[in-house]
DNA sequence: GAAATTTGACCTGT
DNA sequence: ACAGGTCAAATTTC
């Protein structure tokens, strides 16, 4: 337990850091050239690094383990609940599922019902042509009422041998054939960076398919990361509020899910994306927080919208802080 | 032969 | 009762 404390402090004091960081950034580029697009991410990832810190503060470092301590105990423990009602945000469902399996009916126990969200726009519609990095296998397919496509269930290749109870949900939009969502569900435990990197062959494979794949792939991963750090919204948990983004989605889970465009391999803003350096170093911050995060819904937000981040008053200027990156943060007591 | 996928049956929540 | 989610045997792929 102490140790996942302290890992959360390190992840808190790495996003206060980076907020401080990309507020300078901001701030450069007030004064340059630069898009109000870019300001705009700018802004975005500034609150994003600081609702981040909020969210590991709020929760009082207490699930800064891996999923499964945590689930143990049976017991959400963040605070803020999803639907406004006990007992349906799908804490419980990964909870039972995971236990579940020790009882006597293999069956499920429980279903979840709150999971990440992503829409994948696919060059030619092919379910395979996304990679998010991770190892699944399909282990259902189902029709669901007034859907033209089944929707495909898939879990963690590493589920048996490594006990890691990640799930996910492709479903064909009905309006985009192109288009995918896809529903995650659960926290990889996995030494998934294996997958993330494909070993040499597997990379040949690949780019039989697809021309530059790996770059791709990995444009791709930091996109999903960067949205799903970017949006990541506590505001939005009040599962009552309509979405007002335009790349929202009828859900069909009761939970407020805003979905992210993802973009094209072939779109130029994937690579304008990738290329981005606060953007990267955003993701490279953020990496360990998906894991944190994905015990709750967790809205991503097209990056053209700010929308959905909630304005934190933070209650002070940053031209007044300076913070330097060897501030003690994590000293006996601050976080007290 | 092992791993992945398909698919009908079964289980759970509403 | 129904819809969604999962299991597991059968089948396919590598």
């Amino acid at each position: 337990m102490e140790n996942g404390w302290s890992l959360e402090k390190k992840t808190l004091i790495t996003e206060i850091i980076q907020g401080m960081e990309l507020a300078k950034q901001l701030r450069a580029h007030l004064n340059a050239t630069s898009s109000v697009e870019t300001r705009d991410m700018l802004a975005q990832s500034i609150l994003s690094s600081y609702e981040k810190a909020l969210l590991i503060l709020n929760r009082g470092g207490s699930t800064g383990r891996p999923q499964n301590a945590g689930i143990s105990a049976g017991v959400p423990e963040f605070p803020i609940s999803i639907n406004g009602s006990p007992g349906s945000d799908g804490f419980d469902g990964s909870v039972k599922d995971n236990q579940g399996y020790n009882e006597a009916s293999k069956k499920r126990k429980t279903t979840p019902r709150c999971a990440d969200q992503v829409r994948v726009s696919t060059e030619n519609g092919l379910e395979g042509q996304y990679d998010d990095g991770y190892s699944w296998r399909k282990y259902g397919q189902k029709d669901i009422l007034g859907t033209k496509y089944p929707r495909s269930y898939y879990r963690c290749t590493h589920r048996n041998s490594q006990n890691c109870w990640a799930t996910k949900q492709v479903q064909r939009s009905d309006e985009d054939p192109t288009v995918f969502e896809i529903k995650y569900r659960g926290t990889h435990n996995c030494a998934h960076g294996n997958q993330s990197i494909p070993s040499p062959e597997e990379q040949e494979k690949k780019q039989k398919n697809t021309n530059n794949n790996s770059q791709q792939q990995q444009s791709q991963r930091a996109l999903f990361d960067f949205h799903s750090s970017a949006g990541a919204s506590t505001e939005n948990l009040d599962t009552k509020e309509e979405m007002v983004s335009p790349f929202s989605f009828p859900s069909t889970y009761g939970c407020t899910e805003s979905v992210s465009p993802f973009i094209s391999p072939a779109a130029p803003e994937s690579t304008h994306h990738s290329a981005s350096p606060f953007q990267m170093n955003n993701f490279a911050g953020v990496q360990n927080l998906q894991r944190l995060e994905s015990d709750f819904t967790e809205i991503i937000s097209a990056n053209t919208s700010v929308t959905n981040s909630p304005v934190v008053d933070l209650g002070f200027s940053l031209d007044q802080v300076e913070l330097s990156p060897d501030f003690p943060f994590d000293s006996p007591g601050f976080f007290s």
